[in-house]
Parts: C-alpha cells; structure tokens; sequence
DNA sequence: CCGCCGATCTTT
DNA sequence: AAGATCGGCGGG
C-alpha cells in the first residue's frame, strides 16, 4: 500500500491544483459549496472540507462584517483568496476565506474537515480528540489541528502564503452535498447558508 | 447519547 | 454583555 505517514511539519504534498483567484472572486453563497470537497493544506496536515457556511457582510445581520469595517474584520474587506482568521469566546480561532460578489465582506467559515494528511501531527495538536473524525470536527477544533491561528489572519492562500493551500484534487462533486441553516449565531437564523456531506462523521455537532 | 455549564477574553 | 466554541460532567 502507498499510504504516507506524514510526521514532519515540513510541506505536505498533495496532488492537484491550486484554485485560482477567481474561484473566490465570486458570491460567496456560489464559494461556499464549491468548497467542499477542496483540500485545506496547513502546518505540515491536510484536511478535506467537508462543512462550511457562508457569510455575506452587510447584508448579513449574522456576520462580523455587518457594521462596515472595523479592525477586526479588515481582511473581510480585502481581497478574495485570503484567509480571514478571529478569536472567540476567549481561546478559539476560526478560519474563513475572504470572497468577492457584489457585497463587501463576505466570507467562507470553514467548520469542518476530513483529515487527510499530517494525522499524527494533528492528533498530537489536538489530544483531547477521542476519535480521529474528531480532530476537525468543528470551526476551532480544525484550526488547532492546523495550528492555525491569528499570526495567519490575512495570507493569501492562492499565493500559498506560509505554506497554506486550498487544492482541487480532482475528485467529482459530492452527490451527498445537503444545505442546512447555520450553527451557533443568533440573528438572521433562517438563511440556509451551511453546507455539509450528508452522512459525513467528520462533520461537525449532530446530524441536521 | 444528550443537555448543561464554565472557561476566557475581545468586541460592542 | 454577548459571542460564527469546546469539553467535562451528570443524568437517562
């Protein structure tokens, strides 16, 4: 078998094509499905997107970029294909990639992942993971598994900016994509802007 | 398996 | 005062 076991921190190869600039040049309600499935290469893992949810600036009631730019949510309002990374609830980062469309500061949070590469290297980031389809099941889990965090506010991962990457390893698109509201806010509850493998045990809190 | 609650600190 | 969360604990 050709099965790899990477445990350096050193760069992880994964076979395929990086998405270009104009994958995120576009609404991110269009972005955000199209994400799952992609490969999220970090800090010496890889993950498969498998949960995301959009957030659309000010038109969104529920998204940090609402009230216009701020310094925290400057990146939002920066150029597609950057990663727009904020800390929460004391102790958590969570990870989005900044989009164009027509409204400014929208964004993709990605919520879950598929560990695909760098596992050891994760499990060691995240012990507390009972589970391998718990390393990166949830916003804050898969950045500590990725070791990212906000020194990576702002790289552009088409350049491959510290080594962060969002590939297309060819493989065709899901037939089990479904579409949900999204989790954990508490305005603008009813938009149907999360979007998940149905069935998946990777991604994140109870089936929905 | 499920629900509750505390942690911990930035932003509003 | 709440927040785009997580994990430990208690109960069923």
């Amino acid at each position: 078998m050709t099965t790899s076991r990477h445990t350096g921190s050193g760069p992880v190869g994964v076979p395929g094509t990086d998405l270009p600039r104009s994958f995120y040049d576009r609404d991110a309600r269009k972005v955000a499905p199209e994400l799952v499935g992609r490969i999220l290469v970090a800090n010496g893992a890889a993950v498969r997107i498998v949960e995301v949810e959009a957030y659309l600036g000010a038109e969104d009631p529920a998204a940090h970029s609402y009230r216009g730019p701020t310094p925290r949510t400057a990146t939002m309002f920066g150029p597609p294909g950057h990663l727009y990374v904020y800390f929460i609830y004391g102790m958590h980062w969570c990870a989005n990639l900044t989009c164009g469309g027509d409204v400014p500061g929208a964004a993709v949070l990605i919520r879950a992942g598929e560990p695909v590469a760098g596992i050891e290297l994760m499990r060691a980031r995240r012990p507390t993971a009972r589970r391998d389809r718990d390393l990166c099941a949830g916003p804050a889990r898969l950045t500590r598994a990725l070791a990212i965090d906000g020194s990576h506010d702002g790289v552009d991962v088409v350049a491959g900016e510290r080594g962060i990457r969002v590939v297309d390893d060819g493989r065709p698109p899901p037939d089990n994509l479904a579409c949900s509201v999204r989790v954990g806010i508490s305005r603008a509850t009813d938009r149907p802007w999360r979007w998940y493998l149905a069935g998946d045990v990777h991604v994140s809190g109870r089936p929905r």
